[in-house]
DNA sequence: AGATCCTATGCAACTCAGTTGCAAAGTTTA
DNA sequence: TAAACTTTGCAACTGAGTTGCATAGGATCT
């Protein structure tokens, strides 16, 4: 835990989701991350709490722009702790990396998407762009 | 069909695939189609086919580079039959557009991935790089 | 041709992430 | 406190994808 229980209800409610145990155990769990997880590995992780509760968690963060999903290619969502001031809008899209080696997927926010030529008349209104590779750690 | 039975054989002889029944149907399915399709979109079309057929005929035309598949996050994998000369390569990847109105999957032939600044040491190797807005015919 | 071998196919069963219905527990409101 | 609403846990289900296995179909050898 690298966050104070205060913190986290913070958090919550200022995103407008009411503070409950499940709640502030998933956040505080995706804030201790430095890569995407999946609803397995929370799962593993707070046993104690249902899977479908862990689930319902997920989709309202989801919904209220706490965290963004990843459909990194596994088969399994991950799910990563929204940037601060990310309104999960065009502008707050960034790559993703998932490491073939490790298996770990990566917020590339330093990598915004930047704006793509479409063929004409194409609107784009959101994207899941997966860079697939090694990661610094596993690239020798 | 807009190929002769002949032409499918030949571009399956030509990826080293043994041209049967089966992968002849599903070539020229492919073939005909100006958007990327499910293993569904095949089996109803096909329907005198068996649905593991019509699966394993694909992971051989993806082995053999006749194809490529698109995760376009809808939980249903699409394919697409590869261009002349593609390689599946890294310059062979390019973008792919999900209608969210007409749901279908395109392949933005036109727009090659370019080379992606990444993170010191990490290393590219594939990607799967989906767009998802409104489609030409969609935009109104 | 007939016997043998290898591959392709069809069928059924299975996996597994995700999802839902429902009742019990907990929380808020009147 | 009682009623109303929300959250949680459990179990059952969904659906795409995948696999084992027996049969069918071709090619190859004698
Ligand atoms: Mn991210
Ligand atoms: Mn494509
Ligand atoms: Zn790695
Ligand atoms: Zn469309």
């Amino acid at each position: 835990m690298n966050k104070q229980t205060t913190d986290v209800e913070e958090i919550l409610q200022k995103k407008g989701v009411k503070p409950t145990a499940v709640r502030m155990n998933v956040l505080n769990f995706l804030l201790d991350q430095e890569k995407a997880v999946s609803l397995k590995d929370i799962e593993s992780v707070l046993s104690r709490m249902d899977r479908s509760s862990i689930f319902r968690t997920l989709k309202s963060f989801e919904e209220h722009k706490l965290i963004h999903s990843i459909d990194d290619g596994t088969g399994m969502t991950k799910y990563a702790v929204c940037a601060e001031g990310c309104n999960c809008e065009l502008e707050d899209l960034h790559y993703h990396f998932y490491c073939i080696s490790c298996e770990k997927t990566f917020c590339l926010m330093d990598h915004p998407i930047s704006t793509i030529e479409l063929p004409k008349n194409f609107k784009m209104i959101h994207a899941n762009m997966v860079i697939k590779g090694l990661c610094d750690k596993c690239n020798k």
